[in-house]
DNA sequence: GTAAGTGCAAATCTTTTGCATCAGG
DNA sequence: CCTGATGCAAAAGATTTGCACTTAC
């Protein structure tokens, strides 16, 4: 946790911004919840509780700068906010996402899965990939046993 | 044209909706522009044009009832925006899309390039798909080919 | 007649911005 | 000091909602 924050205050050092104790809490809060998947009023909601003067805005403007260094990445299921997640160290490629579309559940593939197709892309379609987004929309393993027990229960 | 005006005139009524004079114009502008990615404003300005009298909420209403029957896809490329895609009749999955982070153009890939990865999803994950979003960022062969004039030039 | 559909305006929700103030070198 | 960073409140967008009115069977 620590190195990890270190490390994040020198990327931020080396683009000449601050780590300010706001934006380190953020962090911490990122940290933490890294599984989880934070929309910026969860996020904000959170670092409240450990410094609660710290302002929304404040919040938006961290995460907006977290995203541009590509320390987190802003994503987004369709409900109308935006998420953001940390960034896996030394993982260039972006993770993929299992939406479960009985319970919410949001879960993370951190494997690659992708490079063959991308490699497809490049060469068919003539374009040059820097990053991607992939979404799973379907029935999670939880709920997917639930409905199997359902089924013998009848 | 009209045939998949009657087509999807049959799938509202299936689900016992009308197809009404503004919810056509809604969707022959969807039809016309088919290859763009038209968000709510955009689509309300569109149909505006040809029936003034509509408004705006009658269009979110209509595309959010046209998303419901699955008829078009809801679309968010991380700009504030939803867009909408219609579906291609026939086709389960739902197309990909190839965004420039230069020039801002939308690509569609319609060939579905993911089945051998939801195989391994499946499996492994023990996720039930049942719909999927891939969009690749990067750089799209126009500005790709601007790039290499301007090096030959130099 | 009745239920669904519409238009308009107001309300809501997320995100951004302006500005006065604050903190650290 | 001086610059970047912050907090607050206001503004800006996108989308949704309440409600009275219209329209088709």
């Amino acid at each position: 946790m620590e190195e990890r924050i270190e490390r994040i205050k020198k990327q931020l050092h080396a683009a000449s911004y601050k780590l300010t104790p706001q934006r380190e809490a953020t962090v911490r809060v990122l940290l933490e919840r890294e599984d989880d998947h934070l929309s910026a009023e969860d996020v904000y909601l959170l670092v409240k509780e450990k410094a609660p003067e710290i302002g929304l805005a404040t919040v938006y403007r961290t995460l907006e700068l977290l995203t541009e260094l590509k320390i987190v990445d802003k994503i987004n299921f369709g409900d109308g906010v935006s998420r953001f997640d940390l960034r896996q160290e030394g993982v260039a490629h972006f993770h993929h996402h299992l939406v479960c579309i009985e319970c919410g559940a949001v879960d993370e593939i951190k494997e690659d899965l992708l490079g063959d197709v991308e490699q497809i892309v490049e060469r068919d379609w003539n374009f040059k990939i820097k990053d991607h987004r992939l979404t799973f929309h379907g029935i999670c393993h939880r709920c997917h046993d639930v409905d199997e027990k359902e089924n013998e229960a009848e």
